[in-house]
DNA sequence: CTGTTTGTGGATACCGGTGTCCACTATTAG
DNA sequence: CTAATAGTGGACACCGGTATCCACAAACAG
């Protein structure tokens, strides 16, 4: 662009209502800027290209993609005609490794309880409820890919947690 | 107990690593006592007899379930022999009503632009898979009670999302 | 009535996710 | 080489979820 680098354009109010989201905002920008570099087909993009896509402001989608770009996500090319690209091809980057490149991953294997002596063998009350959900997480992040994405499709395996 | 209001005890720390979870910690201390209410089988605990159980910081603990109490899944009994009670029976306390109670229920209707255009007829591309989802999120929400949590048993229609 | 128990209500402090900023390095065009 | 482009790295500010505190009201025991 013309050599403004924050063009300190406040984007439409993405949550205008209460905040509270299954996804952290840093997990759905990570999955929506990552999205579109699969939709480019290829094509490296800028930051200051991705953000008026993503909704995204641009300081902050530089930092997600380090992120992404540190955890081999995404390939980083500076100067003239750089930008960042998928590292691999869509159908080969799960959503899952989106999600833990920028820490977002939630753990799994806490207790609702917290507390060390709940495991499968000694459950806590709530361990079964618990479990069930997260298992639907993980296999849903699992099975999703950013080829499903770009096409449409659904995944191979229906996300199921029973 | 001997008068002693705030004890200042710091249970075992809950979440030693990073505090990435799926619902938010006020989510799972409200499931938390509401489950431990629902085992108490109809006897009513007080806030310091709840605490040590959950796991929950007294303070904290009673705003939550004054939440609770307010929106009619709790009920509470002040003075000697008081403490909270179920305000229904266990199998009609679904978890979406506690989490909604203390407002923690995930917005569904939310696109992961979070623009207006997007809705089944116009998705955006991360249209389906935050569906699916949320999707799975809600009917498990919807199909769990506390009844669920005592009998450790499964909710009647599983769990899936597709 | 008096004192104790137990929840109520709101003000306040803390902390980590979120967002911003700036100086710097790498790459390409000319 | 020089200038412009574009990402890197880290320090810092903001804000809302999280947690604490205190004075008060209700209910019960004696």
């Amino acid at each position: 662009m013309t050599g403004v680098r924050s063009p300190r354009v406040r984007l439409p109010v993405l949550t205008p209502g209460p905040s509270q989201r299954l996804l952290s905002r840093t997990a759905e920008y990570a999955l929506r800027a990552t999205s579109c570099l699969a939709a480019a087909g290829g094509g490296p993009l800028t930051a200051e290209a991705l953000s008026p896509v993503t909704g995204i402001p641009i300081p902050y989608l530089l930092k997600v993609l380090r992120q992404l770009t540190a955890h081999g996500v995404l390939h980083a090319q500076r100067g003239r005609g750089g930008g960042f690209t998928l590292a691999r091809p869509p159908e080969a980057i799960r959503f899952t490794d989106v999600l833990e490149a920028v820490g977002a991953s939630p753990v799994m294997d806490q207790c609702a309880f917290g507390w060390g002596k709940c495991n499968t063998r000694e459950p806590c009350a709530l361990h079964p409820a618990w479990s069930r959900l997260n298992h639907a997480f993980a296999t849903w992040a699992r099975s999703m890919t950013l080829a499903h994405v770009v096409r449409r499709q659904r995944p191979r395996s229906r996300v199921r947690a029973s």
